[in-house]
DNA sequence: GTCTATAGTAGGATAGAC
DNA sequence: GTCTATCCTACTATAGAC
């Protein structure tokens, strides 16, 4: 067989982007090595000489899924108007890594992937919490919002709307999860101390005529 | 060699036994399966037939490893005296599932067990929060807290603290754990809408004379 | 240093005899 | 329900070509 060599930081790219391809196409569990290889054509100690092992190849596949994700979100507020609560929406609503492009999440749903879905969100929570910590610190200066601890509090909403609200993490009932929505504003207006009704709009079926019992 | 037959539930409960002694001792992902067959003197078919992988064998010593602990945690709220923040107190400094007994979660601070951590942690939330609820419930009629969502609230703190702090979803550096540690007093103050100091008993290295910029 | 090829080990998982 | 025999795949080892 002839032997292509090529840059090392290409053949890595080359091998992270087929293996995100295998994986968000099938299961991560259900991919084998042997997939990666043949669909790429290079001998199996090409890919432990770059990846010692399949797990750090997902490592791997997740930086570079979040990376992506995190620049969009990037341009999403770069490009938003108002002040920090409408572009705190606008990321909000739009820049989901979950709704983003991919079919990722639906594969991430499933049994075998929960290790990568669980890693995926804590890189992503670290990378997307000071997006979110520079609106709320701006929040601050508009008055709309109070904290000293902008980021803190910025990772603990994504922590918690993450943990509670993701399929992938545990098979919370439909009860279990409008519940949670419907809490959901509240809650963050008190964690920032902002204007009652402010995250409204998170609500699923914006209950504007539910009365408290 | 000689068959000997035993009634599923001891059979099963024998499995789950030896599985928890030999992941606490060593290491889950260097316990084979043999190991564990080895210890009971079963054949492997068997511990199949009541497990249909190890990962689930996995998931029933953290559910065993959970039970034990919720219920320990209950009769401590049981015994405890005082109002609602003393009893959360005495909670959370000696009830933490981490110090409990078992050294089955180092082992699952590593990278490759964060799916299954991830799921022991959301079951322990899902058993654990209505106990803090209670004691948050029993807060607001004594006019410490104030929340409508005592369920939700408790979920959503639980949550964040143990996505954040844990280090078996992502290896957190030290500063960032000291950071959040310490803004999380004023969060859940926030939260609860209590005094603020209420919760200052959780922050490390109780801050008394710092000054706020 | 980068890549191919191949043979082999270990351990998770399964089929089928009893 | 239990056991035996076998399979599958992540991973290692090695030998060698560019």
């Amino acid at each position: 067989m002839s032997r292509t060599v090529k840059k090392p930081e290409e053949r890595r790219a080359d091998i992270v982007r087929a293996a995100r391809r295998l994986f968000q196409a099938g299961d991560y569990e259900q991919t084998t090595m042997q997939d990666v290889m043949n669909s790429l054509g290079i001998a199996k100690g090409t890919i432990y000489y770059y990846f010692s092992s399949k797990e750090e190849l997902l490592e791997a596949v997740i930086e570079d899924m979040v990376e992506e994700s995190t620049q969009h979100m990037q341009s999403l507020v770069e490009a938003s108007h108002g002040n920090a609560l409408e572009k705190l929406r606008t990321l909000i609503t739009a820049g989901n890594i979950a709704d983003e492009n991919d079919e990722i999440l639906e594969q991430l749903h499933r049994p075998g992937n929960a290790g990568m879905h669980t890693r995926l969100l804590a890189a992503a929570l670290q990378k997307q919490a000071p997006l979110y910590a520079r609106l709320v610190q701006q929040g601050c200066e508009e008055g709309l919002f109070h904290t000293d601890t902008p980021l803190e509090t910025s990772e603990f909403i994504l922590a918690g709307v993450q943990f509670l609200t993701d399929q992938g993490i545990h098979a919370w009932t439909p009860e279990t999860l409008m519940r949670r929505s419907q809490a959901l504003p509240t809650l963050i207006e008190n964690l920032l101390k902002a204007q009652p009704g402010s995250f409204q709009f998170l609500s699923p079926d914006t209950p504007e005529e539910r009365e408290t019992k």
